[in-house]
DNA sequence: CAGTGGTCTAGACCACCAG
DNA sequence: TGGTGGTCTAGACCACTGA
């Protein structure tokens, strides 16, 4: 079950392991698991390694501990994943659909001012113009045209794109996203919009456009996507920080 | 500074001085904190309770570290403010903006099936549903209807809901508001709608389904608002939490 | 009372990053 | 190469819970 060889951390496997064990309810909510000494003895792992792994279950609210009495598993929100900042291909993959995408157009583009204003460059900027129909489980989602400045995110080709590009900024350009910003506005679509959302005129839809951040502060991606307002419902968590 | 013998652990006391520094400025943004061995030399504490401190600093998105580099100091948002859980007093007034209502209907009845469901409440609880137009400087923005459970925010008047509720169950109920899940929509709005709005057939409204929950994890209350899209659109921002 | 989580120590080896 | 954070160990004492 753990293997201590492995180049994967310890704590993760077991994160990994107890993670397995509460979604497919072998674990039962507010069921209390095996103690942190049993878990160590059990793995042949010392307590504080233990400890790291329900630490980061417990953050993402999927244990909650008592004092004196154990650590239990927490009821499921089914809001709770749905709250971070995503991609589309993660977004439907969350929601148990499948995603799929049409390209529409793949191009190089000299920035205008509103993409320049909201990226933070110059006009003028080179920078990729990606327009495609997102689909889930094989039905027209969203309309969405992504802006990435082109000497930042080099190197992108249509495979990249089609795959996940969150990865390939995170994995092979090793930039760090870190947040975003977006504005959300009920709105009815062009006429060319309605045509590729494969809805009737009158219908409106949710629009929704997003700036995204690097750890740094540097803007890498502005997202402008129109979603089908019957198939789409935009559901995130906020906390009162006064 | 660190106090070993205070029954205040140790990491909490090292976050609070990093906290301070980082607050009055001390330490600027982008700027590396000692190091891990450092902190645990200067204050002659093991560098696992120097790391405890850390991590939840890092967790709480005060630091950020970077791996054979350091720990550094996160910018803070401007956009902060924006993105809590907020009344639409509050909203409003961080707009800029001039908030007041007008009151359709106040009263208390019985809970329907959804209303039970939302608020974890069996049907038929007494329920106080509350509906009101909500202006910004004197404008139609929203329609709104606010359900509360009759048994855990007493002593409600027209009084109150005209000053604001939050303030009301924060202070004098002395309940602690935690968190909201929220479903955000695009549709179009019914007849009686379109009128208390003051809107055209065919303009859609961003409607707008909030359940918001106490510290204990009680859902206290339940919104349906619809915005004129118009006027509003709904910003926040979010972060990648991993 | 025995068992739990909460805190803490004083080491260790690793991968990563800079100069 | 020396310093950083990432991981891990094998102990320890504490306060709290329940029987």
């Amino acid at each position: 079950m753990i293997d201590k060889n492995s180049p994967i951390p310890i704590y993760f496997q077991l994160e990994e392991h107890l993670r397995a064990q509460i979604e497919n309810g072998s674990l039962e909510v507010d069921e209390a698991i095996p103690s942190e000494r049993e878990l160590a003895e059990t793995f042949q792992i010392s307590r504080m390694t233990v400890r790291q792994a329900i630490n980061n279950l417990v953050t993402e609210g999927l244990l909650y501990r008592q004092k004196g009495k154990g650590t239990f598993v927490n009821k499921k929100k089914v809001e709770q994943k749905l709250q971070g900042l995503t991609s589309f291909t993660e977004d439907m993959l969350e929601r148990g659909m499948k995603p799929s995408s049409k390209l529409i157009s793949f191009e190089i583009i000299p920035a205008d001012k509103q993409v320049a204003q909201a990226l933070n460059l110059n006009e003028n900027t080179p920078i990729y113009e990606i327009k495609r129909v997102r689909l889930a489980d094989q039905l027209p989602m969203a309309l969405e045209t992504t802006f990435l400045p082109a000497n930042l995110v080099k190197g992108l080709t249509e495979d990249i794109i089609n795959q996940s590009l969150y990865q390939y900024i995170e994995h092979h350009l090793g930039l760090i996203i870190n947040e975003a910003s977006q504005e959300i506005e009920a709105s009815t679509p062009k006429e060319t919009e309605m045509k590729l959302l494969e809805i009737e005129s009158s219908a409106p839809v949710l629009f929704i456009k997003r700036v995204s951040y690097l750890q740094d502060g540097t803007p890498f991606e502005l997202v402008k996507s129109s979603y089908r307002a019957d198939r789409y419902k935009f559901v995130h968590t906020m906390k009162r920080s006064f």
